[in-house]
Order: C-alpha cells, then structure tokens, then sequence
DNA sequence: CTGTGTGCAAACTCTTTGCATAAGT
DNA sequence: ACTTATGCAAAGAGTTTGCACACAG
C-alpha cells in the first residue's frame, strides 16, 4: 500500500488539511465529517439557495448520512459565523444564502425558488432616518415574480 | 323600551348596515359578529400591522370571544379579499398590513415591530428584468433595525 | 330553513431540544 | 482522555383542518 498525498486528505496525525477544513477552523468550528460536508455541498459551485429541507435532499444523494437536526444546527452556525446569511422571503420557510455580499433577491411564488439580483442591478435612494433609537442592520429588497400566465 | 337608531344597528330585518358591514359585503364576505369585530379592530385606527396572535390579544381586551383559528381564517379571507396585505419580514411569524398603498417596512428586530415607510421616502431605480417567464407582483424593502446600543 | 361561519381540538409543518452515543483534537 | 458534535425522538411554535353546532340571510 503506497501512500497517495492530497489537499484533502488527513496528515498523519488525523487532522484533515483540506480548504474547507480550514475554513471551518477559520470559523471556529471543528471541522467534523458532517459540516465537511455540507460545507462542500454548499460552497463548491457558484452562489446557493438553500431552505434545510433542500440541504437534506442533497446530503441524501451525495450519501451523506446527517440528521435534519444536524442540518438545522449546522446552517445556523454557519450563519453565526458568517459563512451563510440567512434570507427572509417567506414566512414558510427560511432560505440561506451562501452570497454574502450586498445583494438582493428575485422570489418566484410559483416554485418557491430564489435568486441573486446583482448589486449594480439596484439602487435605493432617499433612503429615510430609522426609527429613534435605532439603527439599520441591513436593507432587504425582494422582488416577488410569478410565472407569466 | 324605545328603539335608538344607529349607524351600527341592524334594520328591522337584522341585516347589519353599518360601514364595516359594507366593506365586508363589496368584499363578498358575510359580515359575521367576529368579522365585524375584528374589522373594527383593524381598520378603524390608522394603518396597523399585527399577528394573528396579537390580533387575538386584542379582541379579547375588545371582549370579542372569538377562537385563534378564526383569527387565522379572518385574516387570510381579508388578504384574499384585498383588504390586508401580507408581509415577511421574520419566517416565525406572519404579519398582515392594513396599509394597501405601495410602501415599504422598519423591522425592528429586538421588537419584532414593523412600521410603515412612507412610500416618498425611499426610491428604488435600475430595477432589474425579472427572469425570463415570469412577471413581477411586487416588489417588497425591509429595512432591518436594531436597538442602538 | 339552508348554507356558510365558528369553535374546539387534533393534525400538520417546520424547527428546536435533551440526552445517550460517536467523533474530533 | 476530554470535549464537542451528532442522531434520534420527542417537544415546541405557529398554522391549518375536520366536524358538530350556531348564526346570517
């Protein structure tokens, strides 16, 4: 038996060196086999949308084995460490967004799917003084569409 | 006894003939006791923003014996009917808006308040074409607050 | 009277939690 | 070893539904 180096496999002594270990070690989160791997889901392809449900859906098929729990868990720590944010367009069910920069975003009604706007695709002016003492956290925008009848 | 006439009386007959009466009839709603009630309670201060659970805190001070379940028909036969709008600012709870004209929300997250942004105080430009197929219904800002602190 | 609305309690969905087991360092 | 994470199942919140009774027309 040879041994075969790889960015994502383990050193000697177990500890996994891979890019989304140390992201998640970054994070502060101990880069178990399931955040690995739903950080690999997540992160490995261009912006994402996801709602726990959908998360679990891919987990299954990447046969990963993690519990609902578990995904619930993860993406909330994901968001508390600032590598998810979390989208509010339908009271239903809670999207996470795996695009942290200033954007908005598109919400079909129809098939309850939701995309990036780009940022330079919108500007909001005038806008007004918050509340008294308050201050802003952050300026959501969602454009709701339906499929053309 | 002598008969007292009142906008809010029934006639002789029993219908109901008073104004609330009449927007849930052009709604083609039955203007029952509870959805008279809880009409009176949403449309006749200015523009209101409740849950359906604050909405029955309200018409049991109002001594409106009336069961959560019809406060969540209610609303949802009121949104139908376009005499509420629906709101999501936070996927735990729903909000519904008496204010039908075209504006946008504080959320206030420490309070879980909504309150109204006055349409002119906030423009949005460079909207960007919603995805091939489909149409835009509306296009809805929250703008998250905080307590400062 | 006839049909619709309401109340109650139970069902349902999405999400969170408690505790024993498993995994990471 | 020691600590933290996971899975499972059960609880929890908010919302919806089914059915018998009550009310509006």
């Amino acid at each position: 038996m040879v041994h075969i180096p790889s960015r994502s496999m383990s050193k000697p002594d177990g500890q996994p060196v891979g890019q989304v270990a140390q992201m998640l070690r970054a994070a502060g989160l101990r880069p178990t086999r399931q955040r690995m791997a739903l950080a690999k889901i997540l992160f490995s392809g261009g912006n994402r949308h996801v709602s726990a449900e959908s998360l679990r859906d891919e987990a299954v098929d990447a046969r990963v084995p993690v519990s609902l729990a578990t995904i619930y868990n993860t993406l909330h720590q994901f968001t508390t460490a600032g590598l998810l944010r979390e989208v509010a367009v339908d009271a239903a069910r809670t999207y996470f967004d795996t695009n942290l920069s200033n954007h908005h975003h598109f919400y079909n009604e129809g098939s309850a799917g939701v995309c990036d706007i780009p940022t330079d695709g919108l500007v909001i002016e005038n806008m007004p003084e918050p509340p008294e003492g308050t201050e802003i956290v952050r300026v959501d925008v969602v454009v709701r569409v339906r499929p053309k009848s």
